[in-house]
RNA sequence: CGGGAUGUAGCGCAGCUUGGUAGCGCACUUCGUUCGGGACGAAGGGGCCGCAGGUUCGAAUCCUGUCAUCCCGACCA
């Protein structure tokens, strides 16, 4: 401390005694015993690698393994390696401490969950059978259990259990956990693995005035948290998915491995996953010489021309002239499937989650859940027993007779048009008769307009709803958090009621709110690295400093070292100590892999009291006396720690 | 599950076409010289060539099956 002692202005002290303090809040955030736990990495069973692991794919996962933070221990399921560890304490800590501002209640639900509870909710087949994520176990009683995937039902089973009156509203829950999903395709490390670390919470309320209070809330919460976090973060409407419930927000750290789209306008007043985005559809010229024939159309031969181009490049149309119609099936939780015939203009894409929600709207009071929905080919048509259906030439006046003789499927189509095609005065179809289309049908003329809705997928460069002189961009996201006002939907099927002021029973109304704590980690890799390495931003980095000795076997050196090093611990820094025998080049590449925000180099400058102090992002470096370290440091980090001073 | 690829030392790879008992770089151990941006030299240790069958005098290599992993699609924090 005699350093210290030296260094003088009393606002410094008053930093350095701050950082102590058990209660201040970024002390808190640091996640970890204080006072601080020296470390060397000599001891810190640090491995690292020089190439990238054949298994790797992007920049974040390559250099998690490489540097020693994670190593795979199945398809989908990581070892958390201590350096990770910290970084996920300290995310926790920090997601801790928003959702404690915000009035959040943590807790620990069992991750164990009997069947009966998901059999009550309607959830347990969806999430067991066919494509379902949910692991599952019978227990030696021969009784069926599920490994938490979520855990809106356990949660809704204790509300029910312990919410009485509306006296006890509203309520906010969470906690961090590890879940459990049977992935169909666990991938890139931590991003999609079967195993994760997730912040979960949900919150119950009287009415659902109350509850949009509370999902602003978290809104705002959320927003706080990955901005300390060092996350460049977007949130975007989104797809409520097997979830349910109505609004639903995601938020997207914008990263080119994303997995999801993002399509935004530029004012960014809109911004949505392109699962839920809706858009202005481009204009279409009218089809020459409209309507034919009473609006049945002209019949057309079209030989070999069973494509979009092909017709358009043989005739001259436009692809938003023509109708082109999907054939898919269904299939639902009690087992029954049914065609589905959507009719689409040319020019657009079918957007799968619309028409599963569009499907699971009509069907699932009276078949259940969706379990999937995919083409109906050619081949299961004649497995079916059906007679030839002239796929490429499909016209949407397609008649049910064609379904008669089904072995297993519904006898009728459920049929449903995009608002676009529905729209469409007159077009060219397929005529359902091989290498034959209709030119200039219409809807009425050719065969009534089916249920009409929004079926298509918006793309980038769509004009906006809200002001369509804006355009759709596209951007690739990281989906970090999702928060959905869950409305009633749970507590109906579990009968977790309250009784309100005017003492009638009713359904508690629920949001519930999530973050993948260890995907958030890796995102930030993927956001934060250079060629060298991972650049963490310094509030979630496992050490805010390593004092790397660039020559061990020098005496005066190590001592200055092991002083710096002291008194960094004793002013409640994070700091780790590169001791190893290694030579001075091996130590400054491990340390820009690993991605410690600041670096502290005692070397040749030792004998005169001299160090080296490196910014790991941009590796801006100055040369200080042993005296300047702290006083130029602390105020530094402490600015880094608080999101005051981007990293 | 459909499509594609790969399994050889801890990591990255060669060898396979044309069968003859396994090799390179990094990492690891020891010694010496080095010592501020992944040093050099010398000497070592480590492999049921994913697994199981088959063909053959003989299989990493040819054949069959199987398992695992990764990539593209459905799933999602």
């Amino acid at each position: 401390m005699a350093l210290l002692e030296a260094v003088g202005p009393a606002s410094l002290r008053c930093c350095l005694a701050r950082r102590r303090q058990p209660g201040e809040r970024w002390v808190i955030a640091s996640g970890l015993p204080s006072p601080q736990v020296p470390m060397r990495v000599s001891r810190l069973m640090l491995v690292t690698l020089r190439d990238d692991p054949a298994e790797a794919e992007i920049p974040s996962h390559k250099l998690l393994l490489r540097a020693g933070y994670i190593r795979r221990i199945g398809s989908g399921i990581y070892a958390y390696l201590p350096l990770l560890w910290r970084v996920l304490q300290k995310i926790s800590a920090i997601v801790r401490e928003e959702l404690n501002g915000a009035g959040a209640l943590e807790t620990l639900l069992p991750q164990l969950q009997p069947a009966e509870l998901w059999q009550r909710s309607g959830r347990w087949a969806g999430y067991t059978a066919g494509e379902g994520i949910m692991f599952h176990l019978e227990d030696r009683q021969g009784r069926a259990l599920g490994l938490g995937p979520t855990h809106e039902e356990v949660i809704t089973a204790l509300a029910a259990d312990l919410l009485r009156s509306y006296r006890q509203l509203p309520v906010n829950l969470y906690q961090i956990q590890t879940k459990f999903r049977d992935e169909i395709r666990p991938r890139f490390g931590l991003m999609r693995g079967r195993e994760f670390i997730m912040k979960d919470g949900y919150s119950f309320h009287a009415d659902e005035a109350c509850l949009k209070q509370s999902y602003a809330a978290m809104d705002g919460a959320y927003r706080r948290i990955f901005s300390r976090c060092g996350l460049r973060a977007v949130a975007v409407e989104a797809d409520s998915g097997a979830i349910g419930g109505s609004a639903s927000q995601e938020f997207m750290v914008t990263a080119e491995a994303g997995e999801d789209l993002i399509l935004a306008s530029a004012d960014g007043s809109y911004a949505a996953n392109q699962e839920r985005a809706v858009s202005v559809p481009a204009e279409v010229a009218p089809l020459v010489a409209g309507p034919r024939a009473g609006g049945a159309g002209d019949p057309l031969v079209t030989p070999g021309q069973s494509s979009i181009e092909d017709l358009c490049a043989a005739h001259g149309f436009e692809p938003g002239q023509i109708v082109k119609v999907l054939l898919l099936l269904a299939r639902f939780e009690d087992g029954v499937q049914q065609p589905l015939l959507i009719s689409l203009r040319g020019d657009q894409q079918l957007n799968e989650v619309k028409l599963v929600n569009a499907v699971s709207a009509r069907c699932s009071a009276a078949h259940g859940t969706v379990l999937e929905i995919g083409p109906l080919t050619a081949e299961a048509a004649d497995k079916e027993g059906l007679g030839p259906i002239h796929f490429g030439f499909l016209g949407p006046h397609l008649a049910d007779a064609v379904l008669t003789g089904a072995r297993s499927w519904q006898p009728r189509f459920l049929r449903l048009a995009d608002s676009t095609a529905a729209g469409l005065a007159s077009f060219v179809c397929g005529a359902n008769s091989l290498d034959t289309h209709q030119l200039g049908a219409t809807w009425g003329g050719l065969c009534p307009c089916p249920e009409s809705l929004d079926l298509r997928a918006a793309q980038p460069g769509d004009r906006c709803l809200h002001d369509p002189s804006q355009v759709l961009q596209a951007s690739r996201g990281i989906e970090v958090g999702h928060i959905f006002q869950l409305g009633r939907k749970y507590s109906a099927a579990l009968d977790a009621t309250f009784t309100n002021e005017a003492g009638v029973d009713e359904p508690l109304w629920m949001g519930c709110y999530g973050i993948g704590v260890s995907r958030l980690a890796q995102a930030a890799v993927e956001q934060h690295h250079d060629a060298n390495g991972i650049c963490w931003p310094t509030a979630i980095a496992p050490y805010e400093v390593i004092v790397v000795i660039a020559n061990a076997a020098d005496p005066v050196q190590v001592a200055l070292a092991e002083q710096l090093y002291t008194d960094l611990l004793g002013a409640g820094v994070d700091a780790l100590l590169d001791d190893r025998g290694e030579r001075a080049g091996v130590k400054f590449k491990d340390a820009d892999l690993l991605g410690i925000p600041w670096r502290v180099v005692v070397g040749r400058g030792a004998a005169d009291g001299e160090v080296e102090l490196v910014q790991r992002a941009g590796s801006r470096r100055q040369d200080l006396t042993a005296a300047q370290l702290l006083p130029q440091l602390l105020p530094q980090l402490e600015a880094e720690c608080r999101g005051l001073v981007p990293a």
